[in-house]
DNA sequence: ATATTTTGTAAGCTACCGCTTACTTTATCA
DNA sequence: TGATAAAGTAAGCGGTAGCTTACAAAATAT
């Protein structure tokens, strides 16, 4: 006899908001107040689709991951041969870094890495967005081209202590695996260069 | 007459522990008032020594990396050989990442570059940052090596794409530059697989 | 039509944040 | 010793955050 619930759609219809407010503003700066306003409704209609804000960001997360993988899968659907595959994912990514606000909403998630959710939730992104770029690379081999030049290869030693800092944070490895793991990568960096 | 400022003394003596709390906590979820307590002095004695929050959380930035690079100077001390400075910095690193919670800082500090400062901040920490670790690896080539698994190539690429979001946020390349130094670093990360 | 539940509006509550003010005590140097 | 300014104490102010409550309007199934 009541009316039927429409919960779910309006969680759906909201959550791109959600997304790119968060990703603009990260967590903390991002109140409930500045969300309601965006997305149009009053406070408390957001309340009523997610229990506190800690949710909606958590929501946030995992659907900016999921369309970020997704839109891989929808730039490799014409692309069967291998070798291509990390080629175009790697053209891809140099041209669109940064481009939907992912690694902002991921940099103020890792300032709360004390909360168990958000930890967790943390955790399960990049475990997925591991394996998901293992996979492709793990397909396609690349032929020999140019070698790095110094810059560059600074720029990926950076970016290898970044991640490195990350893995230590959420224990995504342990010690030992990632002391190899970096010492690897640097050095393959390293005897890369011109 | 008077009785002389011990101003600078002070904030020389607190700035270790304001840099403790703020690599814990973050820039927003760190109170003055939990910096006051961490301090063992009243908030109003903090105001004394910073005009604001954030000039607290700007200087933590610097000295976080001015002792970074001290320590790195500490390192490479008693080592004049090129070729050993790198594998021995390489070594220190995949020892000690995330000990200090400087990338905690970094993090939050990334939330909040919309405000000027704040950019300004990051944006010099990173140049030298990267001038350091430019230096470094110029001067020593490395001998050959094993090559790289799967797994550590894959954490190598996801270190990339996070210091260029580093990049994109805060214009340390133009998108062109950036784009190549994308490339050419995944490439070589791709190249070296085994 | 009407009972029942969802949807929407408006207001406000409690807690805390960054920062300030008013004041007392302490140490210095003429 | 005493004038002077620094160092320390205590309280609180204005603003806002996250979240809740109370209530009216709307829509469905009987």
């Amino acid at each position: 006899m009541p009316r039927p619930s429409q919960i779910d759609e309006q969680r759906k219809k909201l959550l791109p908001i959600v997304c790119q407010t968060f990703s603009e503003l990260g967590y903390r700066r991002t109140t409930t107040a500045e969300l309601a306003q965006r997305c149009e409704v009053r406070e408390n209609i957001l309340y009523r689709l997610w229990p506190d804000k800690k949710a909606m960001f958590l929501a946030a997360i995992d659907d900016i991951f999921q369309s970020r993988a997704d839109k891989w899968e929808q730039i490799l659907i014409d692309l069967p041969s291998p070798e291509s595959r990390v080629e175009r994912l790697i053209a891809y990514e140099a041209e669109h870094q940064g481009e939907f606000g992912f690694y902002r909403v991921i940099f103020t998630a890792l300032a709360e890495t004390d909360d168990n959710e958000m930890r967790t939730a943390l955790i399960r992104m990049y475990r997925q967005f591991h394996k998901l770029v293992s996979q492709q690379i793990a397909t396609g081999r690349e032929s020999d081209r140019d070698r790095l030049t110094v810059n560059d290869a600074a720029w990926g030693l950076i970016g290898l202590a970044t991640i490195s800092n990350v893995i230590v944070e959420l224990n995504l490895l342990g010690p030992r695996q990632r002391n190899q793991m970096f010492a690897s990568v640097a050095q393959a960096l390293v005897r890369d260069m011109v």
